[in-house]
RNA sequence: GGGAGAGUGGCGGAAUCAGGUAGACGCAACGGCCUUAGAAGCCGUCGGAGCAAUCCGUCCGGGUUCGAGUCCCGGCUCUCCCA
């Protein structure tokens, strides 16, 4: 007996190889059809893919392919985010350069790629380690430092002293690296810094254009952005010449302020405080960042000192007390604060702890009493009524917001201000896999080191590759970059006076390259400019976009960053890069945790891809549930998969002749149950497909197989319907199993491409039922059902209900009081 | 503490957008057929209790409604993000 298993290992390469020679997926070759971008994250290229990716290019696949079939021209392009600290950390273990490994772990990404079968363009991949792309990093440097959005300052930085840099705010979670869970250390060094702080206001109100983004997504945008509305007020230090200025998001209660606190790294400490009290501060200073690295709850556990000045209250002339404390940081706001404890939940519970007064100042709205100091168990923190204040008494908050800060204006002691929780992007790394920053110093030019740009004409300072440096000498630092042991990487002329110069040895943090690779794609060849713009505005914003929600507060928004800057510098018309996005859930392992090496748990794509196919992996994916959602990995259901193709499979090698009997299918017409079956999973493909309901789609397609089966073993075959229902199912299986679809295409003797053949449409007569099913119940409960003609009218249909043996029972002889009918579904008695 | 989301069979999930037969589809399990035997395949059962009629059942408690998994109010639990 011949053996009629589908065979994934021969069909799945002769149609990738098929694809391939015929440069099918080559996006701009469909004139005059309308476009559509659909992109998934780059991967980072580690030597073997997991099924997280196999996860996110399934679903960008599949939204491409079924694009590519409603008739779009599709670009679907595939690159690589080459940059960052794996390659050159595993370099320090073995010694094998970056630059060496990183094209081979691409190339086998590459072919995992293109055994999963997804529909890419390659002809227009990138890799951002090349030269070729980087050097437009450097380009965009340039830019942005002409127009003071790229600058150099001096910061505290968060150090990861495992992987020997600076991470970004974004990178460091609970005190630890994102990357290595290395405890955060403070330094402070010079750097390279993007002004993303001057986009905050747009970054924020373009969300509300993102209407296609997940919500939660553009919340924690919003939250991380962090606009708030105040004031800011100047305090005069008492006897001193001295201004501390606080922001305040409650001026109204101002003349309830009974103590300031500052940040005790503050630098304006220095200027107030005693040579005496300084040193306790600093020591204090000391402990609480100590505690900080150590503890993660350390924050909620308040402390304070004083500093022994007094600060004046410019509306009262109130002197109150100035402290330090560790919950005032020094980069956000002023890096100080008025401290109302009536008001506020965390100054209520300090003035507590350290025995400071509690002066109330608003009176709930509702009429109810002011806070009693003496025995409130927590501030009254909403809005009301101002009491006790001078001139501002018995006005509302808001309104006294507005009347103190236009007081404190004309006084020139305050302002009306806005301040953001996000703060500016620092882009320096101290480490060798990146971008070289495009800056020399010279010391006769630039004493001050500043920096000068390197000409435009110089373009790319290139990374020394492998042999002008000894891997693991150079890149076993201890802090330092890597790059400035490379000496003929560093020393160089002056683009000035031609003098010799050093070179930046800092790279550029890798979210640059991520920032605006989507845009490459467009023209990935281009030697004069990054990308073109006419192909910019003919293919921007992307259309959808897949990846994970890890990267809600960092890739997603430094590149909405970035396209607000390529806009302005006339690169493209888009202001957002991206319309759709799509989040996609984790992949666990079979006993429901995070696939790990740690737990054994982790499945490989290469493994199974070879001992099951493409298709079936692409099938279970889907199928496992609705994208966003976390899954877990099942090798059983795996198997359940496989078993339908085969089952399909079996079937159709059994009726393969007759539906190519061209005699035997004009004989047949007419509808039947098949056909109708055929044409309501059309039509519910179509929209799942559209909501992202891919596992629906897998179901119903299971369902129309199961109606498939079921015809022949009945009754004589409606070859005519069967031979409907197996194109169809092909093309609906099409976008998510793509090489079974195409071989079966190819069976039923069709020569055009299925990948390019339009969505089959559905004909909603052909949908509608003979006889409908409906459901009876008698006072809401389930009594019966009974088949009435589709065409019978409401009367018809109560009084054949009533009939049914059960409901008859049930009604008795009460009088039915109201008989409620809801076509094709139920008849529901009230008696 | 703030924000977002989720709780449905032994399991993954469907129905939730628009209130209308809860459990589609698949997995696991069980029974049967085929087979020397296994694998594969095929047929059947499959929320709980009950011989049945019937009753109970979508985290818990209320409400709206002829009818609530779905809507409203209150609570519990879990996940993620931010403090």
């Amino acid at each position: 007996m011949e053996d009629i298993r589908y065979q994934p290992a021969e069909i799945e390469p002769k149609w990738q190889k098929h694809w391939d020679d015929r440069h099918l997926f080559r996006a701009g070759e469909r004139a005059g059809a309308p476009r559509a971008y659909v992109l998934e994250m780059f991967p980072y290229p580690s030597g073997a893919m997991h099924m997280g990716h196999v996860r996110v290019y399934t679903l960008g696949d599949v939204i491409a392919r079924l694009a590519r079939m409603r008739g779009f021209d599709v670009l679907h392009p595939m690159g690589y985010d080459a940059f960052g600290l794996p390659a050159e950390n595993a370099a320090i273990k073995d010694g094998l350069h970056p630059a060496i490994r990183t094209p081979r772990n691409i190339e086998s990404f590459r072919e995992d790629l293109k055994r999963l079968g997804i529909s890419y363009d390659w002809s227009r991949e990138i890799s951002t380690h090349e030269p070729e792309y980087y050097r437009w990093n450097q380009w965009f440097f340039l830019r942005m430092l002409e127009r003071g959005i790229a600058y150099r300052r001096l910061s505290r930085v968060n150090w990861c002293p495992s992987c020997r840099t600076v991470l970004a705010n974004e990178q460091v979670l609970e005190g630890l690296c994102w990357r290595c869970d290395s405890k955060v250390e403070d330094r402070r060094i010079p750097e390279w810094a993007f002004r993303i702080t001057a986009y905050a206001d747009e970054l924020l109100q373009d969300l509300d254009k993102l209407d296609k983004w997940p919500e939660r997504i553009v919340a924690m945008q919003r939250n991380w952005i962090g606009r708030s509305e105040g004031a800011t007020v100047a305090f005069k230090v008492d006897g001193t010449a001295v201004e501390i200025p606080i922001f305040t998001t409650r001026l109204d209660t101002i003349f309830g302020c009974t103590y300031l606190v500052i940040a005790p790294e503050h630098k304006l400490v220095r200027e107030f405080a005693s040579a005496e009290k300084l040193a306790e501060i600093d020591a204090f200073a000391e402990r609480i960042a100590q505690e900080r690295k150590t503890d993660r709850a350390a924050d909620t556990n308040k402390q304070g000192l004083f500093t022994g000045a007094f600060a004046v209250n410019p509306f009262t002339g109130q002197k109150v007390p100035i402290w330090v404390a560790n919950f005032v940081v020094a980069d956000y706001g002023t890096g100080a604060v008025m401290s109302v404890p009536a008001h506020d939940q965390r100054d209520f519970e300090f003035a507590k702890q350290y025995r400071l007064p509690i002066r109330p100042v608003i009176q709930p709205a509702d009429g109810s009493p002011l806070l009693d100091p003496a025995t409130a168990p927590a501030a009254f923190t909403d809005d009301g009524v101002v009491r006790d204040s001078g001139p501002f008494s018995s006005l509302e908050s808001a309104a006294a917001r507005q009347a103190m800060a236009e007081l404190a204006r004309k006084s020139g002691f305050g302002n009306p201000s806005i301040t953001f929780r996000l703060r500016d992007w620092g882009v320096s790394r101290q480490r060798y896999w990146g971008t070289p920053i495009p800056i020399v110093y010279c010391e006769k030019c630039d004493p001050e080191r500043r920096g000068i740009p390197v000409p435009d004409s110089d373009l790319p300072v290139r990374l020394p590759g492998p042999d002008e440096m000894d891997v693991k000498e150079v890149l076993s630092g201890t802090g330092e970059p890597p790059l400035a042991k490379i000496s003929s990487f560093v020393n160089t002329t002056c683009p000035r006076c031609g003098g010799p110069a050093q070179r930046e040895c800092e790279t550029l943090d890798t979210f640059v390259d991520s920032s605006w690779y989507f845009a490459r794609y467009l023209s990935p060849q281009d030697d004069r400019a990054p990308f073109e713009r006419s192909e910019a505005d003919g293919w921007l914003p992307v259309d959808t976009y897949v990846g994970g929600p890890e990267h809600a507060v960092l890739h997603l928004m430094y590149f909405r960053f970035w396209t607000k800057v390529m806009q302005e510098l006339g690169l493209c018309e888009a202001r957002e890069p991206v319309k759709r996005l799509v989040t996609q859930g984790i992949v666990n392992g079979p006993d429901g945790r995070k696939m790990s090496k740690r737990f054994g748990n982790v499945v490989s794509p290469r493994d199974i891809v070879e001992q099951y196919g493409a298709d079936v992996t692409r099938l279970f994916i889907l199928f496992a549930g609705p994208p966003q959602d976390d899954m877990k990995w099942s090798d059983d259901q795996v198997e359940g998969i496989s078993r339908f193709l085969n089952r399909v499979w079996r079937h159709f090698q059994s009726v393969k002749k007759d539906l190519n009997d061209e005699e035997r299918l004009a004989a047949e017409t007419g509808v039947n149950p098949l056909r109708r079956k055929t044409h309501k999973t059309i039509r519910k493909l179509t929209h799942d497909i559209d909501n992202l309901q891919f596992n629906t789609c897998v179901s119903a397609l299971m369902e129309l197989s199961n109606a498939i089966g079921a015809v022949d073993s009945t009754q004589p075959a409606p070859f005519s319907a069967l031979r409907e229902a197996y194109e169809a199912f092909a093309l609906l299986l099409s976008p998510l199993a793509p090489h079974f679809a195409a071989e079966l295409w190819e069976q039923l003797g069709r020569a055009d491409e299925i990948q390019l053949h339009s969505w089959p449409a559905w004909d909603e007569a052909l949908t509608v039922d003979e006889l409908v099913t409906y459901a009876v119940q008698v006072n809401g409960k389930l009594r019966g059902e009974v088949q009435v003609p589709a065409t019978a009218d409401d009367e018809e249909i109560k009084a054949t209900a009533r009939q049914a043996e059960r409901v008859a029972a049930h009604l008795g002889d009460k009088p039915v009081r109201k008989a409620i009918v809801i076509k094709g579904r139920l008849v529901n008695f009230v008696v």
